[in-house]
DNA sequence: CTTGACCTTGGAGTGGACTCCAGGGTTTAC
DNA sequence: GTAAACCCTGGAGTCCACTCCAAGGTCAAG
C-alpha cells in the first residue's frame, strides 16, 4: 500500500503535485486509512507514469485528462492521442522557425553591438533596438 | 503633447501597458496636466520603441529595466545588451535542440500510435506515453 | 448642455503547473 | 513516551506581461 510520499518518489513528483493532479480531476479520488490518509496501488503508478510520459511529449494537462478520460470510458486513446501529437509537432515547427528567425535577428544585432562599438554621444545599441517601424501605427480605418 | 492613449497608439500597445511599464519602473513617472491627465513627449516615444524593440529580441522586461538604467546613467549600454543577447542565443540554442529532440520523439510517436493501430484490450499509445523509466526513482542518498 | 470618448486609481484576473503555508492529526522509530 | 516524520485541508503564492474592472472625473464636438 502506497502513501501518497512513496508514489510521489516512485514516479519522480512531490506529493503536493498528485494532490494537485487528484483536485484537477486528472486521478480519481483515492482510496483512505480510517485516518483519513490516501493510499494507492500500482494502477495509480501506471497513471501517473502516463501523465508524466505524456508531459515529457509536450501535452498539457487539460489534453491528457482528455485521453484518460477516453480511456476511463474503456476506449483507445490512440487515435485522439494521434491528433493531439499531430497538432504539437506542427506548433513545435511553427516555434522553431520563429526562434530560427530570431536567432538569425540576435546575431546580427551581437555585431554590430558590443563593448567596442560604443561611440561618445552615441548608443548603438539604442537605434539597433529600437528599428525603425517598430510602431504598428494603424494606417486607418 | 501626446496623451497615453495617443502615445499608446504611436508605438502600438493598449494605454494599460504603458501606465504598467510606468508602475514596473520602466518609464518615469509622467509629467501630468492640471487635471491630472498623462502627458507625453517625443523621448517617451523613442523609450517605448526601445522597449518593444528589445522585447521583439526576447529580452524580458527585467533585463530592458537594467539597460534603461544604465543609459539613464548616461553610459552605454551596448556592453551590457551584448551580454544579454549573447546569453539570449544561447539560449535559444539549446531551447532549439530541446524541441528537435521532442520532435524526433512525436514524429516516431506518431508511427507507432494511430487510429487504425488499436488492438481489442490493448492501447498501445499507454506504452508509448509511459515510457519505461519514467519514474526518477532516486538510488539512495 | 448633453453625449460619448477619453482620463484617473487601486486592485483583481489570466494561464499553466505547480509549490508552499498554517494549523492541525497520525504513525513510526528509538 | 516522545520526537521526527509523515499525513490532512483549504487557500494563497509563484512567474510573466499584461488586461480588465468599477467608479468616478474631464474634455471635445455638435
Amino acid at each position: 500500500m502506497l502513501t501518497v510520499s512513496k508514489l510521489a518518489k516512485m514516479v519522480g513528483v512531490g506529493p503536493d503535485t498528485i494532490r494537485y493532479y487528484e483536485r484537477e480531476g486528472l486521478i480519481p479520488e483515492a482510496e483512505r486509512t480510517e485516518s483519513g490518509y490516501r493510499v494507492y496501488d500500482e494502477g495509480a503508478v501506471r497513471r501517473l507514469r502516463f501523465i508524466r510520459g505524456s508531459q515529457r511529449f509536450g501535452l498539457r494537462l487539460k489534453e491528457i485528462k482528455g485521453l484518460l478520460e477516453v480511456m476511463d470510458r474503456g476506449l483507445c486513446p490512440c487515435g485522439h492521442a494521434s491528433d493531439l501529437v499531430t497538432a504539437r509537432i506542427a506548433e513545435i515547427d511553427q516555434q522553431i522557425a520563429e526562434l530560427r528567425v530570431l536567432r538569425g535577428d540576435l546575431a546580427r544585432l551581437s555585431e554590430d553591438v558590443g563593448p567596442d562599438r560604443c561611440t561618445p554621444g552615441v548608443w548603438p545599441c539604442e537605434q539597433e533596438l529600437i528599428q525603425v517601424g517598430g510602431g504598428e501605427d494603424d494606417d486607418g480605418p
